[in-house]
DNA sequence: GAGATACCTGACCT
DNA sequence: AAGGTCAGGTATC
Protein backbone atom coordinates (compact mmCIF):
# COMPACT_ATOMS: atom_id res chain seq x y z
CA UNK A 1 0.00 0.00 0.00
CA UNK A 2 1.59 3.57 -0.90
CA UNK A 3 0.47 6.03 1.13
CA UNK A 4 1.60 10.28 1.48
CA UNK A 5 0.93 12.47 3.63
CA UNK A 6 1.63 16.13 4.13
CA UNK A 7 3.70 18.25 6.71
CA UNK A 8 4.04 21.66 6.37
CA UNK A 9 7.32 23.12 7.57
CA UNK A 10 9.18 25.80 6.11
CA UNK A 11 12.53 24.71 4.13
CA UNK A 12 14.68 27.59 6.40
CA UNK A 13 13.78 25.51 9.45
CA UNK A 14 14.29 22.11 8.06
CA UNK A 15 16.44 21.34 5.23
CA UNK A 16 16.05 17.64 4.25
CA UNK A 17 19.77 17.35 3.14
CA UNK A 18 20.66 18.97 5.95
CA UNK A 19 19.23 16.92 8.70
CA UNK A 20 19.08 12.74 6.15
CA UNK A 21 23.00 14.10 5.03
CA UNK A 22 24.69 15.15 7.91
CA UNK A 23 25.79 12.50 10.11
CA UNK A 24 22.84 11.59 11.97
CA UNK A 25 21.48 9.09 9.96
CA UNK A 26 23.16 6.75 7.21
CA UNK A 27 21.14 4.83 5.47
CA UNK A 28 18.71 7.31 3.57
CA UNK A 29 19.01 7.03 -0.48
CA UNK A 30 18.54 9.88 -2.39
CA UNK A 31 16.63 9.68 -5.93
CA UNK A 32 18.56 12.65 -7.50
CA UNK A 33 16.18 12.34 -10.40
CA UNK A 34 12.82 13.02 -8.36
CA UNK A 35 14.71 14.04 -5.37
CA UNK A 36 12.92 11.90 -3.18
CA UNK A 37 14.18 10.12 0.11
CA UNK A 38 14.11 6.53 1.12
CA UNK A 39 14.71 4.33 3.41
CA UNK A 40 13.43 1.26 5.30
CA UNK A 41 12.12 1.56 8.83
CA UNK A 42 9.68 0.64 11.33
CA UNK A 43 6.85 2.98 11.56
CA UNK A 44 4.83 3.80 14.77
CA UNK A 45 5.37 0.63 17.08
CA UNK A 46 5.25 -1.82 14.26
CA UNK A 47 7.72 -4.95 14.37
CA UNK A 48 7.89 -4.63 10.85
CA UNK A 49 10.25 -2.57 8.49
CA UNK A 50 8.18 -0.81 5.79
CA UNK A 51 9.58 1.49 2.74
CA UNK A 52 9.58 5.18 3.94
CA UNK A 53 10.15 7.62 1.59
CA UNK A 54 10.47 11.78 1.99
CA UNK A 55 9.91 14.57 -0.33
CA UNK A 56 10.48 17.95 0.01
CA UNK A 57 8.37 20.97 -1.85
CA UNK A 58 9.69 24.30 -1.62
CA UNK A 59 7.16 25.01 1.12
CA UNK A 60 6.74 21.35 2.96
CA UNK A 61 8.70 19.98 5.63
CA UNK A 62 9.24 16.79 8.09
CA UNK A 63 10.33 16.29 11.54
CA UNK A 64 14.00 16.04 13.68
CA UNK A 65 14.90 12.36 13.82
CA UNK A 66 14.38 10.08 16.44
CA UNK A 67 15.34 6.81 15.15
CA UNK A 68 15.32 3.07 16.22
CA UNK A 69 17.81 2.41 19.18
CA UNK A 70 19.61 -0.47 17.84
CA UNK A 71 19.93 0.73 14.13
CA UNK A 72 21.17 4.26 15.58
CA UNK A 73 23.82 1.75 18.57
CA UNK A 74 25.37 -0.25 15.67
CA UNK A 75 25.79 2.80 13.00
CA UNK A 76 27.61 4.92 15.92
CA UNK A 77 29.89 1.94 16.23
CA UNK A 78 30.50 2.04 12.60
CA UNK A 79 31.20 6.13 12.91
CA UNK A 80 34.42 5.97 14.58
CA UNK A 81 37.48 7.26 13.55
CA UNK A 82 35.44 7.58 10.17
CA UNK A 83 34.02 9.74 7.49
CA UNK A 84 30.16 10.07 6.81
CA UNK A 85 30.48 8.70 3.17
CA UNK A 86 32.17 5.46 4.45
CA UNK A 87 29.79 4.72 7.76
CA UNK A 88 27.21 4.94 4.44
CA UNK A 89 28.44 2.62 2.51
CA UNK A 90 28.83 0.27 5.57
CA UNK A 91 25.37 1.03 7.23
CA UNK A 92 23.71 -0.23 3.48
CA UNK A 93 26.33 -3.10 3.65
CA UNK A 94 24.98 -4.53 6.64
CA UNK A 95 21.36 -3.96 5.45
CA UNK A 96 22.28 -5.65 2.00
CA UNK A 97 24.28 -8.51 3.34
CA UNK A 98 22.29 -9.08 6.64
CA UNK A 99 19.34 -7.67 6.73
CA UNK A 100 15.77 -9.28 5.14
CA UNK A 101 14.34 -8.09 1.79
CA UNK A 102 11.55 -5.93 2.23
CA UNK A 103 10.38 -5.15 -0.94
CA UNK A 104 11.52 -3.07 -4.23
CA UNK A 105 10.03 0.20 -5.69
CA UNK A 106 11.74 1.20 -9.17
CA UNK A 107 14.89 -0.62 -9.51
CA UNK A 108 16.26 0.22 -6.19
CA UNK A 109 15.56 -3.09 -3.45
CA UNK A 110 14.96 -2.07 0.10
CA UNK A 111 16.17 -4.34 3.36
CA UNK A 112 15.89 -4.30 6.90
CA UNK A 113 18.40 -3.23 9.65
CA UNK A 114 19.77 -6.37 10.77
CA UNK A 115 19.06 -7.55 14.13
CA UNK A 116 21.59 -8.97 16.44
CA UNK A 117 20.37 -12.66 16.00
CA UNK A 118 21.35 -11.77 11.96
CA UNK A 119 24.39 -10.50 12.60
CA UNK A 120 25.24 -13.33 15.23
CA UNK A 121 23.77 -16.18 12.86
CA UNK A 122 25.04 -15.03 9.61
CA UNK A 123 27.87 -12.41 9.89
CA UNK A 124 31.68 -13.02 10.81
CA UNK A 125 34.79 -10.61 12.01
CA UNK A 126 36.67 -11.71 8.56
CA UNK A 127 33.48 -11.48 6.91
CA UNK A 128 32.79 -8.15 7.80
CA UNK A 129 36.59 -6.83 7.45
CA UNK A 130 36.17 -7.91 3.56
CA UNK A 131 33.22 -5.42 3.55
CA UNK A 132 35.06 -2.86 4.42
CA UNK A 133 34.53 -2.28 7.98
CA UNK A 134 38.03 -2.63 9.56
CA UNK A 135 38.81 -2.67 13.13
CA UNK A 136 34.85 -2.22 13.41
CA UNK A 137 34.15 -5.50 12.46
CA UNK A 138 35.23 -6.85 15.92
CA UNK A 139 33.18 -4.27 17.78
CA UNK A 140 29.96 -4.88 15.89
CA UNK A 141 30.46 -8.63 15.92
CA UNK A 142 30.79 -8.61 19.94
CA UNK A 143 28.29 -6.39 20.60
CA UNK A 144 25.85 -8.22 19.02
CA UNK A 145 26.57 -11.41 20.60
CA UNK A 146 26.66 -10.00 23.79
CA UNK A 147 22.98 -8.17 22.60
CA UNK A 148 21.71 -11.46 22.24
CA UNK A 149 22.96 -12.96 25.79
CA UNK A 150 21.62 -9.93 27.20
CA UNK A 151 18.65 -10.27 25.62
CA UNK A 152 18.09 -14.21 26.96
CA UNK A 153 16.74 -12.33 30.54
CA UNK A 154 13.95 -10.68 28.80
CA UNK A 155 11.88 -13.57 26.48
CA UNK A 156 11.90 -12.76 22.93
CA UNK A 157 12.04 -9.05 23.11
CA UNK A 158 13.50 -7.11 19.90
CA UNK A 159 17.10 -5.39 20.02
CA UNK A 160 15.19 -1.92 20.15
CA UNK A 161 12.33 -3.07 22.75
CA UNK A 162 15.46 -4.58 25.39
CA UNK A 163 17.40 -0.77 24.82
CA UNK A 164 13.81 0.76 25.07
CA UNK A 165 13.80 -1.11 28.42
CA UNK A 166 17.27 -0.03 29.65
CA UNK A 167 16.43 3.76 28.71
CA UNK A 168 13.05 3.42 31.05
CA UNK A 169 14.74 1.82 33.93
CA UNK A 170 17.86 3.51 34.10
CA UNK A 171 18.54 7.24 34.67
CA UNK A 172 21.35 8.92 31.95
CA UNK A 173 24.36 7.98 34.38
CA UNK A 174 22.86 4.68 34.19
CA UNK A 175 21.83 4.05 30.97
CA UNK A 176 25.55 5.58 29.64
CA UNK A 177 27.28 3.01 31.80
CA UNK A 178 24.87 -0.19 30.69
CA UNK A 179 25.67 1.25 26.89
CA UNK A 180 29.08 1.52 27.42
CA UNK A 181 29.44 -1.99 28.55
CA UNK A 182 29.42 -2.95 24.77
CA UNK A 183 32.85 -3.04 22.33
CA UNK A 184 33.56 -0.43 20.40
CA UNK A 185 30.88 1.85 22.66
CA UNK A 186 32.72 4.62 24.26
CA UNK A 187 31.50 8.10 25.86
CA UNK A 188 30.70 9.99 22.52
CA UNK A 189 28.95 6.84 21.17
CA UNK A 190 26.95 6.17 23.93
CA UNK A 191 25.84 9.88 23.91
CA UNK A 192 24.88 9.42 20.43
CA UNK A 193 22.66 6.83 20.83
CA UNK A 194 20.85 8.57 23.98
CA UNK A 195 20.29 11.72 21.91
CA UNK A 196 19.34 10.51 17.98
CA UNK A 197 18.10 6.63 19.19
CA UNK A 198 16.92 7.43 22.49
CA UNK A 199 15.31 10.97 22.70
CA UNK A 200 17.31 12.33 24.99
CA UNK A 201 17.15 15.70 23.96
CA UNK A 202 19.62 17.36 26.56
CA UNK A 203 22.39 14.71 25.72
CA UNK A 204 25.35 16.47 23.84
CA UNK A 205 27.83 14.17 22.26
CA UNK A 206 31.37 15.77 22.49
CA UNK A 207 33.90 15.11 20.07
CA UNK A 208 36.46 16.77 19.13
CA UNK A 209 34.45 19.48 17.14
CA UNK A 210 32.51 20.39 20.12
CA UNK A 211 34.83 20.39 22.16
CA UNK A 212 37.12 23.25 19.90
CA UNK A 213 33.94 24.99 19.87
CA UNK A 214 32.99 24.67 23.58
CA UNK A 215 36.67 25.87 24.22
CA UNK A 216 37.00 28.52 21.59
CA UNK A 217 33.78 29.91 21.55
CA UNK A 218 32.48 29.56 25.33
CA UNK A 219 35.85 29.71 27.30
CA UNK A 220 34.56 26.30 29.26
CA UNK A 221 37.49 24.38 30.47
CA UNK A 222 37.45 22.46 33.88
CA UNK A 223 39.93 23.08 36.82
CA UNK A 224 41.49 20.20 38.68
CA UNK A 225 38.83 20.37 41.56
CA UNK A 226 36.04 19.93 38.69
CA UNK A 227 37.75 16.52 37.21
CA UNK A 228 38.05 15.61 41.12
CA UNK A 229 34.67 16.37 42.05
CA UNK A 230 33.81 14.36 38.47
CA UNK A 231 35.64 11.18 39.76
CA UNK A 232 34.40 10.92 42.80
CA UNK A 233 30.75 10.91 40.61
CA UNK A 234 31.67 7.93 38.98
CA UNK A 235 33.11 5.99 41.76
CA UNK A 236 30.48 3.66 41.70
CA UNK A 237 30.26 3.22 37.73
CA UNK A 238 33.19 1.14 36.76
CA UNK A 239 32.57 1.39 32.52
CA UNK A 240 32.36 4.76 32.82
CA UNK A 241 34.83 5.25 35.36
CA UNK A 242 37.53 3.51 32.84
CA UNK A 243 35.79 4.77 29.70
CA UNK A 244 35.12 8.26 30.41
CA UNK A 245 37.20 11.55 29.46
CA UNK A 246 36.85 14.02 32.56
CA UNK A 247 37.63 16.79 30.51
CA UNK A 248 35.30 16.07 27.99
CA UNK A 249 32.91 15.45 30.23
CA UNK A 250 32.82 18.29 32.08
CA UNK A 251 32.39 20.09 28.67
CA UNK A 252 29.26 17.94 28.23
CA UNK A 253 27.65 18.96 31.50
CA UNK A 254 28.67 22.34 31.00
CA UNK A 255 26.87 22.52 27.59
CA UNK A 256 23.52 20.71 28.96
CA UNK A 257 23.62 23.11 32.14
CA UNK A 258 24.10 26.44 29.39
CA UNK A 259 22.04 24.95 26.51
CA UNK A 260 18.92 22.88 28.38
CA UNK A 261 16.76 20.48 27.89
CA UNK A 262 17.12 20.60 24.00
CA UNK A 263 21.23 20.96 24.32
CA UNK A 264 21.68 18.26 21.97
CA UNK A 265 20.28 19.39 19.21
CA UNK A 266 21.19 22.79 19.42
CA UNK A 267 24.73 21.42 19.13
CA UNK A 268 23.91 19.55 16.33
CA UNK A 269 23.49 22.93 14.33
CA UNK A 270 26.63 24.19 15.69
CA UNK A 271 28.91 20.77 14.67
CA UNK A 272 26.54 21.27 11.35
CA UNK A 273 27.99 24.94 11.04
CA UNK A 274 31.56 24.28 12.07
CA UNK A 275 32.19 21.24 9.47
CA UNK A 276 29.81 22.20 7.05
CA UNK A 277 29.76 19.89 3.97
CA UNK A 278 28.78 15.97 4.37
CA UNK A 279 27.54 12.96 1.80
CA UNK A 280 25.25 10.44 1.68
CA UNK A 281 23.78 7.61 -0.51
CA UNK A 282 21.63 7.88 -4.05
CA UNK A 283 20.04 5.04 -5.88
CA UNK A 284 22.71 4.48 -8.13
CA UNK A 285 24.68 2.88 -5.34
CA UNK A 286 27.51 5.15 -4.92
CA UNK A 287 28.04 7.78 -2.13
CA UNK A 288 28.55 11.09 -3.20
CA UNK A 289 29.85 14.06 -1.19
CA UNK A 290 27.69 16.79 -1.40
CA UNK A 291 28.22 20.77 0.25
CA UNK A 292 26.08 22.28 2.79
CA UNK A 293 23.03 23.85 1.71
CA UNK A 294 24.19 27.08 3.19
CA UNK A 295 27.31 28.98 3.13
CA UNK A 296 29.69 27.10 5.48
CA UNK A 297 30.92 30.19 6.91
CA UNK A 298 32.79 30.17 10.21
CA UNK A 299 31.57 32.57 12.55
CA UNK A 300 32.24 34.28 16.30
CA UNK A 301 29.08 32.91 17.49
CA UNK A 302 27.39 34.98 20.80
CA UNK A 303 24.42 34.13 23.36
CA UNK A 304 22.01 35.75 21.09
CA UNK A 305 22.29 33.37 18.32
CA UNK A 306 22.90 30.68 20.86
CA UNK A 307 19.73 31.33 21.88
CA UNK A 308 18.04 31.65 18.78
CA UNK A 309 19.25 28.01 17.95
CA UNK A 310 17.80 26.49 20.66
CA UNK A 311 14.66 28.34 20.01
CA UNK A 312 14.16 27.13 16.87
CA UNK A 313 15.23 23.23 17.75
CA UNK A 314 12.80 23.16 20.73
CA UNK A 315 9.85 24.77 18.64
CA UNK A 316 10.51 21.99 15.85
CA UNK A 317 11.01 19.18 18.27
CA UNK A 318 7.78 19.37 20.02
CA UNK A 319 5.69 20.06 16.49
CA UNK A 320 7.13 16.72 15.52
CA UNK A 321 6.05 15.04 18.67
CA UNK A 322 2.52 16.80 18.30
CA UNK A 323 2.54 14.99 14.91
CA UNK A 324 3.26 11.47 16.45
C1' DG B 1 45.36 5.69 36.58
C1' DA B 2 46.18 9.35 33.17
C1' DG B 3 48.40 9.48 28.70
C1' DA B 4 50.33 7.93 24.41
C1' DT B 5 49.65 4.82 20.51
C1' DA B 6 47.68 1.57 17.19
C1' DC B 7 43.86 0.73 14.53
C1' DC B 8 40.91 -0.34 8.86
C1' DT B 9 39.73 2.24 4.86
C1' DG B 10 39.44 5.42 1.15
C1' DA B 11 38.98 10.14 -0.46
C1' DC B 12 41.58 14.03 -0.99
C1' DC B 13 45.78 16.61 -1.26
C1' DT B 14 50.62 17.51 -2.45
C1' DA C 1 52.37 8.68 -9.34
C1' DA C 2 53.57 7.44 -4.70
C1' DG C 3 53.02 9.07 -0.04
C1' DG C 4 50.81 11.78 3.72
C1' DT C 5 46.71 13.32 6.13
C1' DC C 6 42.22 13.13 7.90
C1' DA C 7 37.63 11.40 9.24
C1' DG C 8 32.20 13.58 14.77
C1' DG C 9 36.83 7.42 18.78
C1' DT C 10 37.87 3.26 21.23
C1' DA C 11 40.80 -0.31 23.16
C1' DT C 12 45.02 -1.32 24.82
C1' DC C 13 49.41 -1.05 26.83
Amino acid sequence: MLQWGKVYIPRRELCLANVLQAGQAFRWILNEKTEEYSTTMKIANSPDYSIVMLRQHDDSFIEILGQEPWETLVSFICSTNNNISRITKMCHALCTNYGKMIGNLGSTEYYSFPSSEDLVENATEHELRELGFGYRAKYIIDTASKMVEDKKHYDNCSDTEFLTKLAKSNDYDGLREQLMSYSGIGPKVADCICLMGMKKDEVVPVDVHVARIAERDYKIRATNTDLLKLKELYKEQPITRKKVNLQLDFIRRKLHTQWGSYAGWAQGILFFREVGGTSGANTTGKIKKRKNEEESVKVEVNEQEHNDIIHKTKRSRVKSEQTN
